[in-house]
DNA sequence: CTTCCTTAAATTGGATCCAATAATCAACTT
DNA sequence: AAGTTGATTATTGGATCCAATTTAAGGAAG
């Protein structure tokens, strides 16, 4: 009885984004087998589907490598994932938004603008603000009613995150980073503004910058990376 | 020794582009693997990604089918297509094209030009057509130099196609088509100049444009459909 | 000491076997 | 006659086996 209750392309999945497998490592299918005591055949399939996702890079004769991104990748995955957002923002725009998507909306930059009020950012606020966060941003995409919207960003949501491992933020200068998050947050009720109020090209316009709000503010993440202290989302900001 | 020369993925690809498995048929991983003349392990391994390509759908205990989409569907898609291809428009505009790009670039628009020259228009200028326009995407795509954007597009770019087959052509009015496919390649000539002209956030907006051409013109291609007069690219016109 | 050739190990790909589970159909009971 | 229950079938998921191929290593010869 392996102890896995979930597959094994997510768990592999989870090890990767974790770190416990660590960007450039090599991957052969028989030891990962007996390391999540399967056989090869999930493995096997699990690889193929990582290397769709993009986190696991195919050697020719070699196996798979867990994939490791520049920063230049990592820029360019933002923008990508910017004009889709943007784009998610505009037709929800368009659509409008259900009486219940505006109460969650709400709730969410409520509960946001909490974790500011405090004098201090903790951690732990870091975690309360990410969760916040990913379902403000999961909704506007639901209420795109874009199912190709969904599509295009899971492809490539893990794709630049599988060298760094987290959180982008650098733990040992909190009070800098809650300004970051606090612009960040401020972008969300603009957003919300803009989509309530039928603008849908100023809401895509906000969304497409917010996107850079992931990391892209001051661009000296290589360095903290180096040092162990960055953590980057999965999800932007 | 399977016939097969090339893998069971593409393959199936192809099978369910070109409609020989049509949209909502079911398929068992047995029966195919028998016609296939493959043992059942490809035929996982393809399902699951094809899955992911978004061909396919899984339903419970009872194998897959091929994904078949309504024109909502194919709207957001080409939606989408529009704000990556207008991103890598504007990235290619910033990084600048090198002369060797320059050069196809011109070779085709020209290419194309002759296509119109001509005072009919034919099935045959439509193949030729297709090619040059897939190329000259692809150039723009691989001169934004952002991976992301390919790797987004690669999972989009058969899914509002596994209804429909081919070319979004309506072949009784060849004339007619004619028009729609001239003012297409006229984006193309804009898209070029404004690249060149470093001019990025104009090449954006023409080639966001430019996704529409590939069947938005007129809203009627349900009705082809019906007729089985219509026939789809899988790439953008 | 270096280089080339031969051989063994590693590794993936495909085929088949076995188990688990859900769907379907038929029979039996009320 | 209809509903329920049980059995059979269909179908997927995982494990193991076999073949093919490539890489790596080691030994022999120059």
């Amino acid at each position: 009885m392996t102890s896995s209750g979930l597959n094994i392309i997510t768990t592999l999945r989870q090890m990767i984004l974790t770190g416990e497998l660590q960007a450039g490592e090599r991957l052969a299918e028989i030891p990962i087998a007996e390391r999540l005591h399967v056989s090869r055949t999930p493995i096997r399939i699990a690889f193929r589907a990582l290397e769709q996702e993009g986190l696991l890079t195919k050697l020719p004769r070699r196996g798979y490598e867990v994939r490791s991104v520049s920063a230049i990748d990592i820029e360019g995955a933002i923008e990508v994932r910017g004009v889709l957002e943007g784009l998610a923002a505009r037709q929800a725009a368009e659509n409008g938004l259900s009486q219940q998507q505006v109460d969650e909306m709400k709730m969410l930059l409520t509960t946001g603008d909490l974790l500011f009020a405090d004098a201090v950012f903790t951690e732990a606020d870091v975690e309360s603000y990410h969760h916040m966060n990913q379902r403000f941003h999961q909704l506007i995409i639901e209420a795109a009613k874009n199912p190709a919207i969904q599509a295009a960003l899971t492809r490539n949501a893990h794709m630049p995150f599988a060298s760094v491992n987290a959180l982008a933020i650098d733990k040992n200068n909190m009070q800098q980073e809650a300004k970051r998050f606090a612009f960040a947050h401020q972008q969300h009720h603009h957003v919300f503004h803009a989509i309530s109020a039928q603008q849908g090209a100023r809401a895509e316009g906000i969304m497409r910058e917010h996107a850079h709000a992931t990391l892209g503010f001051d661009r000296n993440y290589h360095k903290l990376e180096q040092r162990g202290a960055l953590t980057i989302f999965s999800q932007p900001l």
